[in-house]
DNA sequence: CTGAAAGCGCTTACAG
DNA sequence: CTGAAAGCGCTTACAG
């Protein structure tokens, strides 16, 4: 087993200086003669060299790695984000590192001091909650364009991109009291994230309709990421309340967490009255239900966009892009 | 906007060396009094000095960063795994990076190699194909301890973690047979992942019986990652075949292009009949159908401890790594 | 207990 | 066109 070869094992095999290797394996920035440059890229090629990325980004100041911080990876949504992010990244000669806080604020502090340690070039994060924090304020010390994805810290001065989730529940609950519905409930993933607040906020205003129709609806939080409480929740919830008329449901964790309890116990449930964000099966089923579908992948690329942009140039006014998300009934 | 603070702002603010504020930072290899360290430790607070790793690692010549090299994160599955990764490499003080292949060698070749200039200390891959390939090789020159996750490449020098896809294969056509089934199709998604040429071949063990029931299975090939393909391909198939009376889907978004196919030509089949890879929602059906469920959190969980016990221990020999799946009827 | 100094592998302004 | 040299921010063996 050998040891990884450096740019001056490759200088002394052409008979050249380290400086002309660099200049070879840079393209520049000083020319280089013809012949000079095949030694050098004969050399490469029989060492098999690899110019180390640490140490040229010391040099630089340019790491070439972006950081992603999301509550979690797993559901299907963060994924498509997560993907398209990557896959973005890469083609503008970028890696990403990812870290999940679990809808921990205390993680999310700690994984964005870290990323700052790791000389990030630009920060993506789709906060816990909507308060700021020290950390995130350093980031512009530290010259490190950051850029809210899906979620955002209201004021805090940074690109961001979202659905618009206040329009689309809006539309949601008038089609919900358009079909009659008048004691409705929206189950919340979350009682911090802006994605959570504006989706109930969106319910609310769905509300207020021109022909004096009166229907309310209630907010019930369910703070388990993996959705796994919500069957729980649900049941006692509609303890107190009764059975609601109207459901909307924020992540389809908890759609399906609260399909499966009005199963499990027999509850008959009219399911067009029944709408769960981001349930691509929900047109599988029989029959299909209503449902909420977020460009994921829009989101996650203008997110890209944003960043790369601002880690050009960090001069323009920061921009708060709206991705549209389609209600299916 | 300042600029972020090094070690030696530190040094000064603090009136000592560079090498005793390293000392206190990393809590040695040097002894440092009391009171100095209070004065290092009031100057970091102060400063807001966060440690540059990219530094440390030149000169440790450890990264703390594994590499992971995926065909897609979008998938439900590989997400839960790149979750699982992210969570157990960070509580180990390790970052992920993580590529994506989009099932292309060649772009699996240029990953690993940009994952050595990256200087990762460890490399998680899931290959797009068997075949050994000089970039792979070159990871040993270069220290960096690979592990196979849900693919391998056989006879290949690493640690290998991944449902035992020949066993329950073997189990879901044995399963169809008694159910009746003779003429059978097994829809892969790739013709070069380990994964899907192991599920194919344990369809074809699977119809071996001890009774002489003679059954055949065909394999129907659907090179497309995100299934979208696969509606055409199996109205293809069945004009040439006829219909199957027994289907294997070896991905889940296989199995839903082909339910939709079924049902937009309002084919009749027998649910129970058809057989889908990763179907989580394969029980909220009615009727249910018979899935085949992986454990990804457990691949993946796993293949991070092998990676962690190899980068701290070359010596060890290889494991192969079975997770068990489990056949839902 | 503290510090001066070498060195990790690169880049690049400068001199020739 | 080519190279000697400084320096990016750290770590650590060594001397005091």
């Amino acid at each position: 087993m050998s040891k990884r070869s450096t740019r001056s094992e490759v200088a002394k095999l052409a008979r050249v200086s380290v400086a002309t290797v660099s200049y070879v394996v840079n393209n520049g920035p000083q020319k280089v003669s013809p012949e000079t440059r095949q030694r050098v890229l004969d050399a490469v090629e029989e060492l098999r060299y690899r110019p180390d990325a640490i140490a040229r980004s010391l040099k630089t100041g340019h790491s070439h790695i972006v950081g992603v911080i999301v509550p979690t990876v797993a559901s299907p949504g963060m994924a498509m984000m997560a993907n398209i992010i990557q896959e973005t990244l890469a083609s503008n000669d970028y890696f990403a590192i990812i870290a999940s806080t679990r809808e921990r604020q205390d993680l999310e502090e700690k994984m964005v001091d870290l990323m700052v340690s790791q000389s990030v070039d630009g920060l993506i994060v789709c906060p816990v909650g909507i308060q700021h924090y020290q950390q995130l304020e350093d980031l512009a010390d530290n010259n490190i364009p950051l850029v809210f994805m899906d979620r955002h810290i209201p004021d805090f001065p940074a690109d961001r991109v979202m659905t618009d989730n206040v329009a689309v529940t809006k539309q949601a609950v008038r089609y919900l009291v358009k079909q009659g519905c008048r004691k409705m409930v929206c189950i919340s993933f979350s009682r911090t994230a802006s994605s959570a607040i504006d989706r109930f906020e969106g319910c609310l205003q769905g509300l207020q309709t021109d022909d004096g129709t009166v229907a309310e609806i209630k907010n019930l939080i369910v703070e388990d990421p993996t959705g796994s409480l919500a069957e729980a929740a649900f049941f006692s919830f509609i303890e107190s309340y009764g059975l609601p008329d109207g459901i909307v449901c924020t992540t389809q964790e908890i759609g399906i967490s609260v399909l499966k309890a009005l199963r499990s116990q027999k509850i008959a449930y009219p399911m067009q009255k029944f709408i769960i964000f981001d349930a691509d099966w929900a047109e599988m089923m029989m029959p299909p239900l209503p449902m909420i579908s977020q460009n994921f992948f829009e989101i996650g690329r203008k997110t890209v966009q944003l960043l790369i942009e601002r880690m050009k140039d960090s001069s323009n006014p920061f921009q708060f892009v709206h991705i549209e998300a389609n209600l299916n009934v």
